[in-house]
DNA sequence: TCAAAAATCTACACCACGTCGAGTTTTATC
DNA sequence: GATAAAACTCGACGTGGTGTAGATTTTTGA
């Protein structure tokens, strides 16, 4: 999306508009990490970014709306990371990469990607923004199982089920050891690698 | 908690409202499923339970404090059943009746599981509830891996901690299998089966 | 400079929540 | 089977958050 600026001249053709928007974003962030989702109302939001109620109903119709707005900020941050991981020939580095590579994901946006997960239901936007990376990581993750050896085919047995409930187990438990220490994290994400690399085959 | 009848005389001493209050979880239970927690009001309830609001206010304090109880009466429903799973001596055999128990509960109470689970954050009592219970299969897992082999410790690469990362796996696998048909929960249940075994140096 | 578009504000109507106090029914006791 | 206590029910109210409407000011671009 940030692809499209017409480049009206040279100039950042910035509207003033363009400035509020991103700090009614960024004070929802703060104020989600604060009071969490169902706390935060929306006077709150305006507030925090300098302006009344109504006239951050200007630039979004709903409290919910705000969240997903965030989400796919957040969303799309992750796809441009993501984009050129598990590339690596060999499917062991290319676990190991994409293991940290997810490390450094929840350490910089746990907070928003857990508030998507909670949203998923509720904020159906939202949970097509989730669903969606999640496909693309489930893919990612097919394609190195089966660089590994792991039969291709739709049986539950064969690398693209395998790789959804990898997906979900990585999910998972990030989602909750995102809350704690980034060491508790750590810990976790080799426990997922572990797991990951047995399916695999790659037993050590 | 249905242990402690004093039994007054013989005769259930079946107070009234404890009929209205089976009602009122039957009936938030009913419009979980048709509308979803949010859209689901403290009237609805009432008017489906056959009484105001106001009368509904002196049963449960609070929406969440229904759901809440609803969520207590169906885990306590889960603890009855799970209690003597996973006992047998040959882990592939408990692996494998652990995972038909486990498509058993989500097929009777998937609706209420999920909303537990997606009020986890919000509803700091369901969260405590879940977590409980959550914690109770993860042992039951640790105690399956260890008795397969898998060296005891806390190391995120030995039983407690896959057993953690393998239940949040099965949770979340189920959390969005459970959605769809009966079919695709068997499926899943299969990968996640599979999963477990070679998990646990099963492999076939 | 000036008109259109963008941005902002205040005031309002609405809906759901949870509380209150006053009533009615059920239960236990003599 | 009368009566006091408890269990239960109701309608009305106050509060707080939501989203809308219309008037008003600021910004933009020609």
């Amino acid at each position: 999306m940030p692809a499209d600026r017409p480049a009206r001249s040279r100039r950042g053709t910035e509207r003033k508009g363009d400035v509020r928007e991103r700090a009614i974003l960024d004070t929802c962030e703060a104020l989600l990490s604060q009071k969490g989702y169902d706390a935060m109302t929306v006077g709150d939001i305006a507030q925090g970014a300098g302006i009344t109620r109504g006239a951050l109903y200007f630039y979004f119709g709903s409290k919910p709306e705000v969240v997903t707005a965030l989400v796919a900020r957040t969303v799309e941050h992750l796809w441009e990371r993501s984009r050129a991981t598990a590339e690596a020939d060999d499917p062991r580095r290319a676990i190991a990469t994409a293991m940290r590579r997810t490390v450094e994901l929840w350490n910089e946006h746990g907070l928003v990607m857990r508030t998507a997960i909670d949203l998923s239901l509720t904020v159906p936007e939202i949970g097509e923004l989730w669903n969606h990376t999640a496909d693309l990581f489930i893919a990612a993750i097919t394609a190195v199982l089966e660089r590994a050896g792991v039969r291709a085919g739709a049986e539950p047995e064969q690398a693209p089920a395998m790789a959804r409930a990898l997906c979900w187990m990585i999910e998972r438990t990030f989602y909750h050891a995102s809350q704690g220490s980034p060491e508790v994290l750590r810990e976790a994400s080799s426990t997922c690698e572990h797991i990951w690399l047995i399916s695999a085959g790659l037993t050590a």
